[in-house]
DNA sequence: CGCGACGTTGATTTGCCTCAACGATTGTGG
DNA sequence: CCACAATCGTTGAGGCAAATCAACGTCGCG
């Protein structure tokens, strides 16, 4: 059941039988449906989440309804609020499920608590945490140097076939420009080609 | 002399006598004139640097010689090409120092040492890149969501007191845009508040 | 003093947005 | 199994934000 996040731990870091046992009691999983939220703006956000199956988005809406995708997690990504989870301040995020989907959530006081007895898992949440910053960094630069275009070949690569998985319109939010712009983008590249 | 990076663990860690000793000899102060690289791109970063005085920017330069800044780092910011450093692939960055200054330097083989030596440095590293992700998504939200006038608002909150330390196309280039827009930016904003 | 670095301002162009209309596809209840 | 609505993608006309290019003013410094 828990056999995705084992191996994803054991990627990085050595755990003992016992050290897996305390963790698996520490951690629940939770089954959600395609259009749920596991969180949503207001709350302070209490529990992080590992994908274990389905496809999720993290988004946020301005008072004009606007919403602007800030991650797509895949099976193995955490996703969560980090901000909220980090400093107690209140959540201004959607998360959402884009499939039925079952993720992996660790409450806060449990996860302190793990640091705690298992100190190999600060190394592996240093590495995942250098990881998504690597790639955050990498898509400020794009998105302050590059074409719409540019960034959009870069998208690919960081997610690949989630073209199949979600719906145009959020690709091109998360791209930072409009369906319709996205739209044409895409009819000019086809021309470029033939 | 290295007070103020031991301050800084001390924030976040405990560190015993020993284990502060330990860490200072695996680690190096280096005094920067400005205009000095600490990084230039096409080299393979093996150090991280930790800003004792001074300023610094990485930034990225295209093939039309148009450069974008990607981070500044004041005193107790860390800068380095985390993604070279993490991955092993040739750096595309340049990290300068804008004022004469010092940094504490921590050699790659050194650090992967001091992380078996002190487990702490796990923590400290994984609060480190934590807090660092957080901004790094909230820039990613404003440039995506906001127009330039708010995305610099931000910046000023991110970089209280950094317009005093660095020239103002700089800040147009880390905002991701032209010198010349800024410039017009600036002269609306004093004529709205008159 | 004279030069180079920096900031400003204006004219023009371009990338992307907004709004609106229109197919294509999917899902759902009768 | 069909009618209908809802969702999604496409296309076009017009508008605005920001880029580009060029000229000019100002300051600090060798």
């Amino acid at each position: 059941m828990y056999e995705f996040l084992l191996q994803s731990l054991r990627k990085y870091i050595l755990l003992s039988p016992e050290e897996a046992d305390l963790l698996v009691s520490r951690i629940s999983l939770r089954k959600v449906k395609k259009k749920q939220w596991l969180v949503t703006p207001g709350e302070i956000s209490k529990t992080d989440y590992f994908v274990n199956k389905g496809c999720f988005r993290a988004y946020y809406q301005d008072d004009n309804g606007h919403q602007y995708i800030t991650k797509f997690a895949l099976e193995g990504w955490w996703i969560s609020d980090i901000l909220s989870l980090y400093t107690g301040e209140l959540t201004k995020l959607y998360v959402e499920a884009l499939e039925d989907g079952e993720v992996i959530a660790i409450h806060k006081d449990n996860m302190d608590q793990l640091f705690d007895e298992i100190p190999q898992l600060n190394k592996y949440f240093r590495l995942v945490y250098q990881k998504a910053l690597v790639n955050a960094s990498e898509r400020v630069l794009c998105t302050i140097s590059q074409s719409a275009y540019d960034h959009y070949m870069r998208f690919l690569t960081q997610y690949p076939n989630i073209e199949q998985r979600v719906p145009q319109y959020m690709i091109a939010s998360y791209l930072g420009i409009t369906p319709e712009f996205f739209s044409k983008l895409k009819a000019q590249a086809v021309k470029k080609i033939s």
